[in-house]
Formats: C-alpha cells, structure tokens, sequence
DNA sequence: TCGATTGATTGATATTTATCAAGTAGTCAG
DNA sequence: CTGACTACTTGATAAATATCAATCAATCGA
C-alpha cells in the first residue's frame, strides 16, 4: 500500500484516536486501488468482504428491487462507505459503483472487525460515525415523506450553497438524472422541477446552479435544521 | 426504581454484557414512570436528556415539518429508543408520544455518554444495536423509494403475518391512520389499497389481517431480503 | 342510554408524479 | 468532420396519490 495515502486516512474521524498498533493492523493488509468509470465495486446481497474508502474520483450508492432502481447517496472523498454492513457482517444493503476514475482503499472487512474487537477508541470512533450514518439516513427519510419533489430540489440547492462557501454560483457537481434519482423522482420530473423555481430566483445551466432570489428559495423550501443540517 | 423491571432491561442485547458496575451506574439515576396515552414524551429538536426504555404499552415516533406530520416507527416492549441523540449528545431528529397507557424507564443521557466512555463492552453493544438500526432505516428508505404504496402495505402485511408466527390469521395491532402514514400515504388512500389487495387474498376487517391466498400475495409483494428482513 | 367524538370508508375531484414519445444539444470515437 | 450516442428537455397523456366532503360505525363519557 502506497505509504503516501495513509496520512489522510489515517486523519480520518474514524482512524484518527485508534492506536497506531491498531492502525497498521488495519492497514496491513488493505490495498489501494483505481477503477475506471462506471464499475460496480459491491453489489448489494453480497457479504461485506471490504471497508471501502474513497480516496479520488466519487462512488454512488444505489439499490435497486424488482428492476427499479435508485440513487441512495453519493460518496466523496475522503469518506469511507458500508461500514455497518461490514461491523455487522451482514449483507451489503446497497450496491456502489463508481461514477469516474476513483482510488478506493479496500481493508479487509475481517481485520476492521478485529480491530473493533480489540482497540476500544476504534470501536468508540465507530459509535460516532454510526451514529452520524444513522442520523443522516432518518433525516432523508423525513425529506422523502414530509416534501414535494420541488421542496426537495429547493433545499438541495440551499444546500449546495451553503457547502460551496455561500456562494450564489456553484457547480453542481452531479448528473442530473442521478440527482433525480436521489431526489426520489424522474429527470422528466426534475427537468420541470428546475423550470418551476426559476420564478423563485434559481437558474441551472447544465452544471452552473445560480440563485438570483435566495430569500425567495428560501421561503419555498424552509430549511430546517432538523433535516438539512448534515453537520449535527 | 422498581427491582422488578430490571432483569427484563438487563436482558437486552444493548445491556446484557456490559460489567455489573456499568449497569448499576446507569439504573443509579434512571427511574420507571407510567404515562397515560396520548403524552409526548420528547419533541424533536429538544437537546437529548434521556435515553428512554419502553416497558409496556407502545410508542409512537414520528416527526413534523411545516405543519406536516409523519410517523417514522412504532417502538413496542422492550426497546429503547433515541440511543444516536444520545450517543451524540444532539437535539432529537423525532418526537415521540405514548399510543396508549406506558411505562417507560428513563436512564440520565449523561449516565450513559459516561458509561459508554468507560466500558467497552457497553460501546460495543451500542455499535450493534446502531448499526442495526442504521440498516433499519436503509431499508424502510429502498422500501419508501423502489415500492409504490400498494407494494408497500403488500409487503407490510407478510412481515406481520411472519413476525406472528406464520399465523394466516393475526391482529394489526396499529390504528389504520397510523400505519397510513407509517406507510407514507393517506388514510383514504390506505382504505383503498385495502380494497385493491382483496383479489391477492387479503381481507382487513378492523384490526383483524386474514391472508387466503399467500402465494398470489406474495406475487404481488415480491418480498426481498435486503428490504423486509429486519433481523439482518 | 344517548349524543358526541373519533376513526374508517367511500365517492368525486384535484394535484402530483410517472410514462411515453419526440426532439435538442452536446460529446466523443473513428 | 461526422455519425452515433448520451443526457437532457419538452409536450401529451396516464397513473398514482392527495384532498375534500359526506357518511358510517364504533366508542365513550355524561
């Protein structure tokens, strides 16, 4: 494993109190490896072989059911992914695939387990990461049922803007069929959604999300912190 | 506290291997109380003071947003509930309110951030317990995004016929309004749901489920693993 | 026992969302 | 450069779901 790597892995909320005994136990035997675009890392119904984490590139989670499919999330760097499902050694509940070229570090999912069993500061890391997880997962949930589809959209670019430092121009960073997908609707459906807040102050050309009214957009979409702020 | 409750709660997976010390240290300032139906026991953004234990009776989670209301889940003897607010020290994401007469043990948020910090098999039943609940919530949102409401309550009718006993004939045990919108639809809307599952072998007469035709249920249900089974 | 209340159901209608069918614009490999 | 491909958009329509209004049935307190 490129040794060049581990710093920023190692800084990791999740690996950053271990003991660096624990740490190299980890590392022993992970990997780092680049995919190209579009190849399925994990498949859901599989057993958790690997504690994934995403070094470059971005890895969208999705599952699917009865030949329907849909987006769960998306990972960015530097975050790991599926971390329950390799705690519990269960079945991977979602299936991931890269969106472009990524590095991805695979650890053993057997040794994270080890480790859990062993360091305590791991194990307690673990708590913290679970818990944002879970917190995230039941804030989306409210999303889905308690919103429209153009409530969704609206918050989501609230969100953008606040994550891309305030700014009223940003990139959005994502195709739009897939941010459909995540958003619990169609592109046809998003399509029309981005065109029914243009009279709220929102523009989107391709990838350039603009906010001419954020007043407006915000009197729509009434963030709450409760289901928008991914921080607490 | 009443001794006669504990050995139930000492019982559960998130207490049974934490040192005797560590179990007494939290029951030292938690105490047993009966609430009558219809009492909100915590309101969501409220900052977590205790983590709480259903005894008996039930409890209704559920959450708001711009004068919309959902139910997110129902917590039935015993369970806790809340452990991530907890954990995390961060306000509720729900509220939760008694379903009927309760009794509820409340253990001292602070009792159980300290216990945590200190004993490491405590932690390590909290891992398992949220990452249990995390894929809990996973698959209540494949269930939400991939399934229409119909699908839904087709599949929602299997788990109860399974979690009792394979019985073809059970109680629904939840106000049909509560289920509705457990289910992310309307009461009107699960009336008539009720009525389009009667030709795969279904019939509700108030709270009583009565299955006739299984297989063609299930057809419909197309029940999955990775959605319905709640023990993985 | 009787109103009064509450939950459930039904029908009519409206809204939201999905599907289907073109068409457009941009991208990319040859 | 060009043709194929892909993402996106648009319009027409269909399906799913919600809302509104009325009624029914069961429950419960006075």
């Amino acid at each position: 494993m490129p040794i060049h790597d581990l710093p920023e892995i190692r800084a990791l909320p999740l690996f950053e109190d271990m003991a660096q005994e624990s740490f190299d136990a980890l590392v022993r035997g992970a990997y780092v490896q680049t995919f190209p675009p579009q190849v399925e890392l994990i498949t859901e119904g599989d057993r958790s072989d690997f504690l994934h984490v995403v070094i470059s590139g971005s890895v969208e989670l999705f599952a699917s059911w009865n030949r329907r499919n849909t987006t769960m999330a998306t990972v960015r760097p530097i975050s790991t992914f599926i971390l329950a499902a390799t705690i519990k050694d269960a079945p991977y509940l979602m299936s991931a695939r890269t969106m472009e070229k990524s590095r991805v570090v695979l650890i053993p999912s057997m040794d994270v387990r080890d480790v859990f069993e062993t360091d305590s500061e791991f194990a307690r890391a673990v708590v913290t990461e679970l818990a944002q997880c879970y917190r995230s997962v039941i804030k989306n949930t409210k999303n889905l049922k308690l919103r429209s589809s153009i409530e969704r959209l609206a918050n989501f670019l609230i969100r953008g803007h606040e994550t891309n430092g305030h700014a009223l121009e940003y990139d959005l960073n994502l195709e739009k069929r897939r941010l459909a997908s995540f958003l619990g609707m169609t592109s046809e459906n998003l399509s029309r959604a981005i065109k029914a807040l243009r009279p709220y102050g929102v523009e989107i050309d391709g990838q350039k999300v603009r906010i001419t009214d954020l007043d407006d957009l915000r009197k729509l979409a009434k963030p709450s912190a409760l289901i928008d702020d991914y921080s607490t």
